[in-house]
DNA sequence: ATAATACAATTAGAAACCTAATTATTAGAT
DNA sequence: ATCTAATAATTAGGTTTCTAATTGTATTAT
């Protein structure tokens, strides 16, 4: 089992969750956070629905993240006029702050990770994991009909 | 972020750990037992804080999972006389039938996840994997002292 | 134009997870 | 032998996550 694909990709992806969150302490964001935070930095302006899926958590659980966030001043949600069921998450000047610190950390961490890859390395170890997820995909959208 | 490690890693393991729920509807286990059992049919009769260690998570999380699986009827957990501090759990037959069903599932999965993989490149695969795994451990363990 | 359908977000309720503090047991030090 | 440290599990309290059902808004069909 600890060779299984499915156990690396869990001990890693959870290693990595634990390290970042271990290095953004400081900032006082919990654990739903730090994504949503470096999601916007690249897409401020995104609906929750967009969010939720790039996010890969259901849209009723962006909510309430969502919710703590902008009582703690990090974004604001806006309804425009053009679409009223849909909500536009931007982020606060705190916010961006924040999301500074927490792409930061992820360099950091990314850098640990790949020590001692070599760049050929890196990119074949990408190309992979993209592959892996492009099946993946194919598989759970197949089961959803 | 789409490209970044720590994404791709994220997509990866959860993409699978959908498809595994998805998998195994029909067997009403929770989304926190499959990877415990799985975990028992290789390593029956181990301690609370080990499978928490190898599941990834904290024993505190451990113990409310087993109450659930235990009163399911899926384990039994006892008390050893040479060590009564320490809680041993064991599968019982219903607990193994389900594990067997897990285990079915984690395989069409993988198969799944790695098709148009060469046995080479699942090789590279599992040491790139292996390797950022060992990266992390060190990193997380140092940042602890 | 209105009715049916689809869609975005939310609410409600439950499971999984965390950290910090507690209890019980074991091991180690003097 | 007793006192202190460490260890395994648990409890308490909070966040993140899920699914299913609801609300409000937009689209589509008749």
């Amino acid at each position: 089992m600890k060779e299984s694909l499915h156990y690396l990709l869990m001990a890693d992806h959870l290693l990595f969750q634990k390290s970042l969150l271990a290095g953004i302490k400081d900032t006082g964001l919990t654990p739903g956070q730090p994504k949503i935070l470096d999601y916007l930095v690249f897409h401020d302006g995104a609906v929750q629905k967009e969010i939720a899926e790039a996010c890969h958590i259901e849209p009723a659980t962006i909510t309430s993240v969502l919710l703590g966030m902008e009582n703690k001043g990090l974004i604001i949600r806006k309804n425009l006029n053009s679409n009223r069921r849909s909500l536009y998450v931007y982020l606060t000047d705190k916010g961006k702050l924040l999301a500074e610190q927490v792409e930061m950390q992820f360099r950091d961490i990314e850098e640990k990770a790949l020590s001692g890859f070599g760049d050929d390395e890196k990119e074949i170890l990408t190309i992979f994991l993209t592959r892996i997820n492009q099946n993946m995909k194919g598989a759970v959208d197949h089961e959803q009909n």
